[in-house]
DNA sequence: ATGGTAGCGAAGCTA
């Protein structure tokens, strides 16, 4: 089984490259991030004509907004209201066979990385804090994918020392993740194929003139396993040619095979 | 130190 997440920045504005990774990558299950739509105006034909039959979608107005779109079918679907705050953040599946997939979209938690002042920092940090709480406590074989809006280590950064004091590289963010890491055993499935200390990145700002000469690239989208499900994946690309195709997303996709 | 681009939805906010 393949299965792909990509932050798509608008689902809507993105469909010529949507169907662009359908038809080279061929992904079983696709976990979007960051649709950028109501349910009611979410493209369902578009997915259905190729295939994706299976949908839990979870979308609000103008912003955030996950989906989980699926060729093979999926057993039941849900989602955690984060912090209360009824964003459009998580979308979970459970496949035939067990396995959770869960769809993340995690605060980017805005520019100033300092909880007193900036609400949207704090809110990530709180939402961090929730999903290790959650972690601690699941049971089930489980796969985390999605935009968890922090790159972890010097080497998911272009710059580790430029970065330290830039939201999503902060000393606070990757101490959070190691304890997210932690509190499920959680195996990073891109480092597992791609281990340290290779430069992965899998954002790269718009505002660059040329992302990939600058390449000043993050790595913000994981994918996570529960340790049950180590040696299950038998490949894993980070799609950095995407980000070169027409009206990119700043984000690519990764695909990961899976042995289930 | 600053500003650069993109999408939503129709001005400014978020990223």
């Amino acid at each position: 089984m393949r299965l792909a997440t990509w932050n798509i920045n608008s689902v809507r504005a993105r469909l010529p490259i949507v169907d662009q990774l359908i038809t080279t990558q061929a992904p079983d299950v696709l976990c979007l991030q960051e649709t950028k739509v109501q349910d009611q105006l979410f493209p369902r034909d578009f997915f259905r004509e190729r295939g994706y039959v299976h949908m839990a979608i979870r979308g609000q107005k103008g912003h955030h907004g996950v989906a989980t779109l699926s060729r093979v079918p999926f057993e039941g679907s849900g989602h955690i209201d984060w912090c209360g705050k009824g964003d459009a953040r998580h979308v979970s599946i459970r496949l035939s066979g067990g396995a959770a997939v869960h769809n993340f979209y995690v605060p980017a938690g805005g520019d100033e990385p300092d909880p007193a002042v900036n609400e949207k920092f704090a809110h990530k940090l709180s939402f961090l804090d929730e999903m290790i709480a959650w972690s601690k406590d699941l049971k089930d074989p489980s796969i985390m994918v999605g935009d968890l809006n922090v790159a972890p280590a010097p080497e998911d950064v272009w710059s580790h020392k430029q970065l330290l004091k830039v939201v999503s590289h902060t000393p606070v963010e990757t101490d959070a993740m190691g304890r997210l890491q932690a509190a499920h055993g959680w195996v990073d499935a891109v480092r597992t194929h791609h281990p340290l200390p290779e430069k992965l990145y899998s954002w790269w700002s718009y505002r660059a003139r040329d992302w990939s000469a600058s390449d000043r690239g993050r790595r913000l989208d994981h994918v996570w396993i529960s340790p049950a499900l180590d040696g299950k994946t038998t490949g894993l690309t980070i799609l950095r040619d995407a980000r070169g195709w027409e009206k990119p997303s700043d984000h690519v996709p990764i695909l990961v095979d899976l042995d289930m």
